[in-house]
DNA sequence: TCAAAATTTAATCATTTGATTAAAACGTTT
DNA sequence: AAACGTTTTAATCAAATGATTAAATTTTGA
């Protein structure tokens, strides 16, 4: 048969690639064994330094893969031409919410990995220009015109959307001891969100 | 036999802590090797097991002092009984700028350290009793009544209140490449939330 | 079919790492 | 000073860990 589509789902090599991707996203790079991807995989600890040289190599593969799709869901949001700016932060609250509670892991994963930036990720990924060049920045900048927008920079402005929109997620595990919150709870606060957060963003911007 | 008081500032004991506070904040437990810890001190790798019998001890001791301490600052804030809960709202803000702004460390810390609670940490903490015993949570409540504030969940409040606080450190190193910005713009921007964060809050409390 | 190439396996290596030990150095008490 | 307890040091240990090797097995292509 082709040896290129043959089942990729199933290769080898992309059995430890999806192992690594659930291991690093639960314990981060510095306590991941390697060992612990071969069993999570299912595969012969050799095949991971066969496919992948080394596991700093399949992690750096790993955490690109995990913050561009991260950063690329905000960018077509943003760069969408017929959507408001208030639709627009609906629309990155529901994307997001949905996304981390399918992926609860990757935001502290992520943040934790970058704090050191011992990756050079930072400078890999174009998100300066997703911003800058975005119709929301555009936009952004006709409702500080117009006035109806106080605060004249966009970073705030995303900031506190993605803070009150991600930050839940990494207070989790202190709202589920200290506060008994189970799962189905959380999730329900979360949904809740998804309405509140675009309402509280609109008082917020118009605020002075 | 005595011992007690001898330049307690400088003893090895309070050395090799010192150390480990700095080394487990910035590596975390996983990426920290007790011969950080102990090369940070300027001991002999043996007097880390001498005081603290092993790493994970020591670094449990260091973890409950951070988080405590953490959390005292905010317990101090939300039971004054003499502030109003906008005053509050300015004081969480920019205390924990400040707090944050010398300890950038932190808040990634805690939130990655506790992301499996393998220390068992949040059993520890009496956050639960802090928040619904506190005159914040009377005066959250009165102002729900009174139709001050909207949402009827202070939880929503404080998680409002400390991700548009603290995600921007936990944002730092992405805004530092991305954004090309320096320690120094950081801090004006923090320095600005200071003002802006009541004002945000004040306004999100009241939309509908 | 069969030889070459690719993949997989078990065994092993060299370091790293947390921890211990025995002896030396230091300080206190008598 | 001598005896005793405490602290410090250098050396070492055992387990863990990332990686490699050589052989076995499977797949590919003529």
């Amino acid at each position: 048969m082709k040896k290129e589509i043959k089942t990729l789902d199933t290769s080898t090599e992309e059995k430890i690639k999806e192992a690594a991707r659930t291991v690093f996203h639960k314990k981060g790079f510095a306590a991941t064994r390697t060992r612990d991807i071969a069993e999570e995989a299912g595969i012969n600890l050799a095949l991971l330094n066969y496919y992948f040289r080394s596991k700093e190599k399949l992690f750096n593969i790993i955490i690109l893969e995990t913050v561009t799709g991260f950063v690329q869901n905000m960018s077509m949001v943003l760069n969408d031409g017929r959507t408001t700016i208030e639709k627009k932060v609906e629309q990155i609250a529901s994307n997001y919410i949905d996304f981390i509670t399918k992926e609860p892991n990757i935001p502290i994963f992520m943040l934790s990995e970058m704090r050191n930036n011992a990756s050079g990720l930072a400078e890999k990924l174009p998100i300066k220009q997703i911003v800058l060049n975005s119709i929301f920045f555009k936009q952004h900048q006709e409702a500080v015109a117009k006035g109806k927008i106080t605060e004249p920079d966009p970073l705030h402005f995303l900031m506190n959307l993605l803070g009150l929109t991600v930050f839940p997620f990494l207070a989790k595990p202190l709202l589920q001891t200290v506060n008994g919150m189970n799962d189905a709870e959380f999730s329900k606060m979360m949904q809740e969100r998804k309405k509140l957060i675009p309402v509280w963003i609109k008082a917020m911007m118009k605020a002075k």
